[in-house]
DNA sequence: GTGGTCTAGACCACC
DNA sequence: GTGGTCTAGACCACG
């Protein structure tokens, strides 16, 4: 649980702040971070964690719980349910032109804001 | 122009709309399909072809203009401005801020689309 | 809050209501009225109280919103922002390029009023 | 009329153009620039001039025709108009009152992009 | 209840 | 005809 620690969510992305858990959730499963059986951290200790109101974590449960993703044990907290419900993997295809795009746009987007190609790649490297 | 018409809007991903309209646009410039000076789709054409009320593209086209990437011509229809360097120099503080904040953003958007915060990583180094 | 309540939106004068509304929030700022991590009037009551609708509110308050003056918090209300020297050091020139913007934007601000540009630079230079 | 050529539109001031150019007579009136009698710049001149469609300047000169301001003379151009309809001069206490407004608001707006009040009262300085 | 997105449609400034 | 403002009102995310 601990090395769920490292979500995030960002306020102005334009993604909803519910789906952004989800998201995190789906990424951890995929990751392996998190497999059948595990315990989610309890909705009190996500909305501290990552300063997001106990109602949105909420929804967010709630919503993957209805997709068989998540079961919740009244009182004991959730769990990732046995059911797969996988992240329907991309295929590495498509997976690429996304990625593609996405990655064309951050480079306009830094631009636009001063920052060169080059300050960006230095700035991603040294962020590993 | 007729390269542009492939843009396309997923109104159940969680990214708002216009977020999304923005962000094709950003991707075009990035790949070069739209350059300096080059006309946008009207906002009347890009209402019908994305099925997108009138509004949310002006939306998406007034947040653009105030950021300086695009100019919009009454009665002539919207262009492309001359990137600038126009942001200055920025503090070494300052760049790294605003990397900050738009890499976890992407990030979060990434996410949205079923992308993994590692593969979105891979990528990048990949295609040094 | 109660002193901000003199606000007024001259439907007449050829300048837009949203921007008279960021004018006069940009007003209270210089004047002190407003300071850092002070609450603004909620959009429904200033939208009450200017008879605006309460879309134009929202577009104003977004607009210093992603100038950075002000922050929303959903369900709170909207606040100062801290007043950035984040725009980072300028160089002359972009200082110089905002400065005539700016200015020139205030003079046709100020004629609209029907101040002069000689009453206006009068007025400056005797402030000093 | 080669005085009057310092006139200057601000597209982005968030004041109509028409406005403006009205604006500018009516100043250029209260200056003594343009007395009783004295020819206005043709629509022609002034489009090419300002940089602005006909229409427009004819939008501006009709409407101050309607208020009995100037008066067009067929194939002759326009006219001050002898009756005087003067700029209803402002009181000098209600001029203050408006400058006093608007000049605090260019502080607060003029820092909000990261320029100081001392660089301001520099440039203005310059200016004249 | 608060901010925010989106739709729908009227009207206007400008070309 | 094009961008842009404003209104009105539904609906949503978030606290």
């Amino acid at each position: 649980m601990e090395t769920i620690s490292k979500w995030s969510i960002n306020f102005s992305s334009g993604v909803h702040v519910y789906k952004q858990i989800i998201n995190n959730i789906y990424e951890a499963i995929g990751n392996g971070e998190l497999k059948e059986g595990d315990k989610l951290p309890t909705i009190k200790e996500l909305s501290e964690q990552l300063q997001v109101n106990p109602n949105t974590i909420a929804k967010s449960y709630r919503e993957l719980e209805l997709k068989g993703v998540i079961a919740g044990k009244r009182g004991n907290g959730s769990f990732i349910s046995a059911h797969q419900a996988k992240t329907a993997k991309l295929t590495a295809e498509e997976r690429d032109s996304r990625l593609n795009k996405l990655f064309s746009r951050v480079i306009a987007e830094a631009k636009s804001e001063g920052i060169t190609e080059d300050e960006l790649m230095n700035y991603i490297m040294d962020r590993r």
